[in-house]
DNA sequence: CCGCTATAGTTCAAGCTTGAAGTTAAACGT
DNA sequence: ACGTTTAACTTCAAGCTTGAACTATAGCGG
């Protein structure tokens, strides 16, 4: 593709680097995802409600806490724990101390999901990822993810915890 | 999360990694794809329609190998094509020698929308990406990604050349 | 040559996501 | 105390994506 009037093309290591990142970043969410559906019958997403959902002290969230820790907007994550209401894994209640807070809680068979789904995902996460990579790599890695999404959001604190 | 008979955890520097890898994942497309949504009003996805045809000997290519340069499946693709034909900016011809083939053809306009929109996307991609990054990063991310990509679908010789 | 199978795309239906509008509840100002 | 504004969700409509069914063409075996 020729340039038009523009300096700051990307270069050749740049380009190898790119085509690199977008194979990966549009193959990894599928390869997650398949893996999800055929073991457990969830999408990623759905996973990663419950899994946020877990890791807090009551098995308990706000809807926008979740959402944030989800990354995902309100409508999504309000369609979402819609179903996962519907199949019994999240209940949702309002808060008593103020009722514009939806409150979403796992419940016990939610829970009982997740142990069951959790470690086959772990152990695809770490075949895809983490096998193929050395320690040093997995050090790299943290690095230069953590300086994109500085400079796509230098807001952002990422005080999320995870998977 | 605690490990369910599970040898294989993730430790606390793949977590790190993994929550940085998500979160890039996640919010890195989101700011392209708004970047070329507000300067263009094209999606990503529409974009790389339309530079894999650029990059084409004569600006064309069957949908399959469009479909595979742009790593979508042909469904997909096939609606995406038809919405930029009507925009005028492709258009698709059955080839002469095989009826079963569309060959789909960038047109002068199409041409002309991707030199306008290229430099802009471009820009952003350094601003998001290589510019945070330093030189020996860029390589290291472009190892990591590749090693991911093969564990995912060892067999795939990534021969596309990109954006 | 004629039927069968395989290939390349398109179309269709269902589900998911996104942004806009609507709803309910709290907070604020006077 | 009452109206207005803000906040937290939910619901709605439109668009996009995905997988299944469908169409049309080419190749192959007898």
């Amino acid at each position: 593709m020729e340039a038009p009037l523009e300096p700051r093309w990307l270069n050749s290591e740049e380009s190898q680097a790119w085509l690199a990142l977008v194979g990966m970043m549009i193959r990894l969410p599928s390869a997650l995802d398949a893996q999800l559906q055929r073991d457990a019958g969830l999408s990623h997403f759905e996973y990663q409600v419950l899994a946020g959902l877990s890791e807090a002290p009551t098995h308990t969230l706000r809807m926008s806490d979740l959402a944030n820790f989800a990354e995902s907007a309100l409508p999504r994550l309000s369609q979402v724990v819609g179903r996962l209401e519907k199949r019994g894994w999240v209940s949702r209640s309002s808060d008593p101390t103020d009722g514009r807070i939806t409150l979403a809680t796992l419940t016990a068979d939610g829970w009982e999901k997740l142990v069951q789904t959790a470690p086959g995902h772990v152990e695809e996460v770490r075949t895809l990822v983490f096998d193929p990579l050395t320690k040093v790599q997995t050090r790299q890695l943290t690095d230069i993810g953590r300086r994109i999404m500085r400079a796509i959001d230098p807001e952002d604190r990422c005080l999320r915890s995870s998977d």
